[in-house]
DNA sequence: CCAAAGCCCTGATTTCGGTCAATCAGCAAC
DNA sequence: GTTGCTGATTGACCGAAATCAGGGCTTTGG
């Protein structure tokens, strides 16, 4: 149908041209031919905040693109304790290949934007694509180096040590000045001051508190809960205590 | 020379016939020309307890099998806080693909047996063989899932949850009895005190007495300070408060 | 309008695990 | 033998963060 007969920008479906996830995401990895038998499988979805994503019928036997908005990514504990193992942001990759059954739950913290594909259409596409599996994998190794970050600030970091990196990291993905030596920064937090908590594995109200020191201190100043304006990106670096080689990591990340 | 010659199992170097990494490594993705091209130029290697494999230059410029023996991998801030961000059983496939410099340092904790490449050899075989890419796209994944697995722990879990966490991984990685559904176990703790202690985050002495509390309930005894018996694996199971996704979990990694 | 529910902030108290310190066992060097 | 070193264990004490509790603000819905 008209994905397909709609071919102005040298065979590209209209839905793709001005798509993120052709530029910086894995569809860059496909020729005219690929993404023309891929777009014809595909479905672009709204979702707004707190819908689960994996787990419920709708999404579990799809690979999305995610397009706009941030996911957060959990796994709980049988008592109800609860884990953030990770964050993503447009245009990223969403879905578990080569896995039925996932301990994971996905779920929209913000408004998103998906283009889903059911999952025997990009099965298809990795064993025909070598290049789309290398774009799967350099994504992947990025997650694990994120997780891996991560897993320093969990294991070895203070609690405002914990909150300062959470700022750092949301400041690197969802500022629009996006210079990653900035002085200054602001943005929206996706998540509320609970689910920060279950990132950083503390509770909401030592967020909370600090959130109070780094204002008190005069590093950040927070608007209606949400926005955050980092007025000293130095201080808030070292108030997170990088490590030497976490400073190389950050400027190639991405 | 030689390598090339010998050649009686249909066209396998002599080196690999019996060698892990094609069973169950990242080799398994080559075909017979491939793994002739690739033996050329690898070299095995002795390595015993305790030297660094990254960071010095030995090894900064090449990629590795596993093939027997721990390695792990470990981030450090600049004051000296320490995490293990990894451990690493053979046959494992080492060395970051894409990435000039790393922020994470690996350590032999055991002896180990390493077929080390040339890193321009394996990017030519990773450019050419999109099955080897494949292989390393599906272990990376399972490095991931384990790095979140670990997350929960650091973030969520107690001192004593961790430490059995940390004896049921290690018991699923190198007892003898492979069945992950066993009522016992036994193994060699392949890290010390100091060491599980970077692991889970805490310090070497809570270590030191979660163990001596296990040993106390009777779920472990302890023989030299580094085999462990685990006597009712159920308990242990049940002290490293698994999620239920968790459980339906360790059945399909590996 | 008021009520109820979320989300956030702050204070008081408790506790888990960190810090500091002593002891001990094993082992290598002299 | 002694000395010294490293790793493990145990105890006493302390502190950072959890827990418990109250109260404020906003939104939603009667």
């Amino acid at each position: 149908m008209s994905v397909r007969r709609h071919i102005h920008t040298s065979g590209i479906p209209v839905l793709c041209v001005h798509c993120e996830a052709r530029h910086r995401g894995v569809c860059g990895a496909l020729d005219p031919d690929n993404l023309v038998g891929l777009a014809k499988t595909c479905s672009r979805r709204q979702i707004e905040s707190g819908v689960e994503l994996i787990g419920d019928a709708q999404a579990v036997d799809s690979y999305s693109n995610l397009l706009s908005g941030v996911v957060k990514l959990t796994k709980s504990l049988s008592d109800g304790r609860q884990q953030i193992v990770g964050l993503q942001f447009a245009p990223h990759f969403l879905g578990r290949p080569f896995k039925v059954e996932s301990s994971i739950n996905a779920e929209a913290v913000t408004a998103v934007t998906l283009c889903s594909f059911p999952r025997a259409a990009v099965e298809r596409m990795m064993k025909g694509s070598p290049e789309f599996e290398h774009r799967l994998l350099k994504q992947t190794l990025n997650e694990l180096d994120e997780a891996r970050e991560w897993l320093v600030t969990l294991g070895r970091k203070t609690a405002s040590e914990k909150v300062a990196s959470f700022l750092l990291m949301i400041a690197r993905n969802i500022d629009s000045s996006v210079d990653p030596v900035a002085r200054s920064a602001s943005f929206d937090l996706p998540l509320t001051r609970a689910e920060i908590s279950d990132f950083l594995g503390i509770t909401n109200e030592t967020v909370s508190r600090q959130l109070t020191q780094l204002r008190a201190d005069g590093v950040i100043r927070i608007e209606n809960t949400r926005h955050v304006m980092v007025d000293s990106m130095s201080r808030l670096r070292s108030m997170a205590m990088p490590s030497l080689s976490q400073k190389t990591d950050s400027l190639d990340r991405l």
